[in-house]
DNA sequence: ATAATAATGGACAATATTATCCATTATTAA
DNA sequence: TTAATAATGGATAATATTGTCCATTATTAT
């Protein structure tokens, strides 16, 4: 479904926003402990989600990673996946064609629509602070 | 969603499927042209397809690829991705989590069920020779 | 000022996926 | 029986993805 990389942007952002809610930044070593991911990557796809000002990123002592409080409600899953794998889970045909649309439809077009539609939503609809209040409950878990 | 493999694999099997509801057989070299492939690739997969029992494969001048008339009726999307993909996208966590369940879910195990479960009915539900038809009809597309 | 901390960025390595090449095998028709 | 046809299988190459290493930069506290 999603990259690797966009996987663990997931997961390190929903810790990361948990944390912040508790007013806590968090260095990448505590991230990638946090959701078992291989540090040094996981650093590239921060960097990646900092450039797109979807966390900050401060340097030095005190510093780590966080997500303003303000924007936590606003921010839903489908920033962070067109930010790491871009849109091609919303408008990529199922069966790889270019040029597949309504008009020249491939063989499963309408079936794929209405799952990518639902997927689409869904992405669009959740907030990483929904996810991240459920995980501060442990309700839910980041890794293994 | 699925590999390029598996991709090639459906586009394939279609076309395979279309021509054998008019008893030809088609060419590894014929099937990559209909569905614009890389062909040697593609031989890879019509291989795995073959040696799975999906389709037919006889060698020599009047070989070529088919599918049993009597089995495309019951010839699934889901089987076909099965043998090359495997059931990743059934069972696999959507952020990655190996141990992910009801018990121990991942944040957005229960968003991603609705959305797999209905992609699992959709290829459990979709014939090939559906979708056969519908191009043979011409109402779809293999390539571009 | 200096040392410690933490992110950054560039180069590189490992692995997986996609793609190609070619010799071999099986089958058919002449 | 020979030549032609078509799939098979093994080796290899190209590319993309995932993962690592390390020197540098920015920031903070002492």
């Amino acid at each position: 479904m999603f990259s690797k990389a966009c996987e663990y942007g997931i997961r390190a952002s929903i810790y990361i926003a948990e944390q912040s809610q508790l007013d806590r930044k968090v260095s990448l070593v505590e991230v990638a402990k946090a959701i078992e991911s291989p540090s040094a990557y996981t650093s590239k796809i921060l960097q990646l989600l900092s450039r797109n000002k979807i966390i900050n990123s401060d340097k030095g002592p005190t510093g780590g990673f966080s997500i303003d409080k303000v924007e936590l409600d606003k921010l839903k899953l489908c920033t962070i996946v067109q930010a790491i794998d871009g849109n091609d889970i919303y408008v990529g045909c199922g069966l790889g064609l270019n040029k597949c649309n309504e008009k020249l439809p491939c063989p499963v077009h309408n079936q794929f629509k209405l799952i990518r539609d639902e997927l689409k939503m869904m992405l669009e609809n959740t907030t990483v602070k929904s996810l991240a209040d459920d995980f501060e409950k442990g309700l839910t878990f980041l890794k293994r």
